[in-house]
DNA sequence: GCGATAGAGAAATGTACGTTCCAATAATAC
DNA sequence: GTATTATTGGAACGTACATTTCTCTATCGC
């Protein structure tokens, strides 16, 4: 039997998925992403092939990590109206340095337009988040927390677009009140 | 005096903002541009300097083009529900192969973070498309058209963040009814 | 201990990048 | 017509890229 990986592929995917999220696909370098690891190169590629499938993989890792959500949220609260705040409230940009807007709509933006394997994936997690949003929105409107006479497919896809909207605007070092007026108005528009 | 420039610059400046809009600013290299442009790499130089200062011109040529939506709206429309409707409209996909996602959204996800500006750019054209949107809704509540317990700045804001999500969203090739119904959602939620 | 196997390290591959340089060209002022 | 000046074309610059190759090393079954 030959010799054992000296390093954990799961905290590499971690640290790469950072580096990724940060600076985006194009502007890391097989370079950072050996510096950010610590790996060589030859285990680099060796373990994930190339730098597209390393991506993915990154990709991957924040699409599981995030994955329960939704399922977390029915038992943290029992107010769909309250469940729904806190989404959107850590959707809010934080002022810490971390890399600002998730990685999916980031991936998006630059990958979408020229790389299916990303646009799928990224299609998956919007319909998840979609499925969320409108299993929230019907509790809320059986609970009569919200009003009924919505679609709530119709509100999932607004409140995942306004998800998508913060993301993006992000990235613009807005004043706070900017995504407190978002997030106030797409709960208010519920009632 | 010296010989003539043998092309137009502002011509030079729309091909280059198609280029940069579709690829990004990263995935496309100055050949790209000779090529598409029809320039030599030396009149590109001598005219923008470099690829960085012709990203920044084509970015203020595609804020200038659309620098008169809001006031041609007001002519067009004398609903101000129509008027938000048909913004919002235009704001969807279009199946044309057209690059998807408006300029300022992919300049935002792909440069903000790491190009000030850039970052500054988008964010004046964030403050006059909110500004825009804030008019559009106190003339809506003026009219009575628009319930008139809302602050227009906070509408304004939530307005601003449906358009850059739908401009994210619009990469990911989704059914037209999934922005139907944000458009719906958003111009139903002012009533 | 020995052979087989695969990881680790580092140099090297060819390509493509953004940018610069230089000779040739064309147009005006005088 | 000649001097001047900026544009043009195209080759050339050095650098950085993603990836490969090669040698060395460590491990494990036997």
């Amino acid at each position: 039997m030959p010799r054992a990986k000296e390093f954990n592929p799961e905290a590499v995917l971690e640290q790469a998925m950072e580096l990724f999220w940060e600076q985006g696909f194009e502007a890391t370098s097989a370079q950072d992403l050996v510096d950010h690891t610590g790996l060589n190169r030859s285990s680099l590629y060796n373990t994930f092939g190339s730098k597209h499938e390393l991506y993915l993989r990154a990709l991957d890792h924040y699409r599981e990590r995030d994955a329960d959500t939704f399922d977390r949220l029915l038992d943290q609260f029992n107010s769909a109206r309250a469940a729904l705040r806190h989404l959107l409230e850590e959707a809010m940009p934080t002022d810490d340095g971390h890399p600002r807007g998730c990685f999916l709509a980031c991936a998006t933006m630059e990958r979408a337009h020229c790389d299916e394997q990303t646009c799928e994936r990224v299609r998956e997690s919007f319909a998840q988040m979609r499925d969320g949003f409108e299993a929230l929105v019907e509790y809320g409107q059986a609970q009569g927390e919200f009003a009924s006479d919505r679609d709530p497919e119709a509100v999932a896809h607004s409140l995942t677009n306004t998800y998508f909207g913060m993301q993006t605007m992000a990235k613009l070092d807005l004043p706070a009140t900017v995504f407190e007026d978002v997030v106030d108005e797409a709960v208010q528009a519920l009632s």
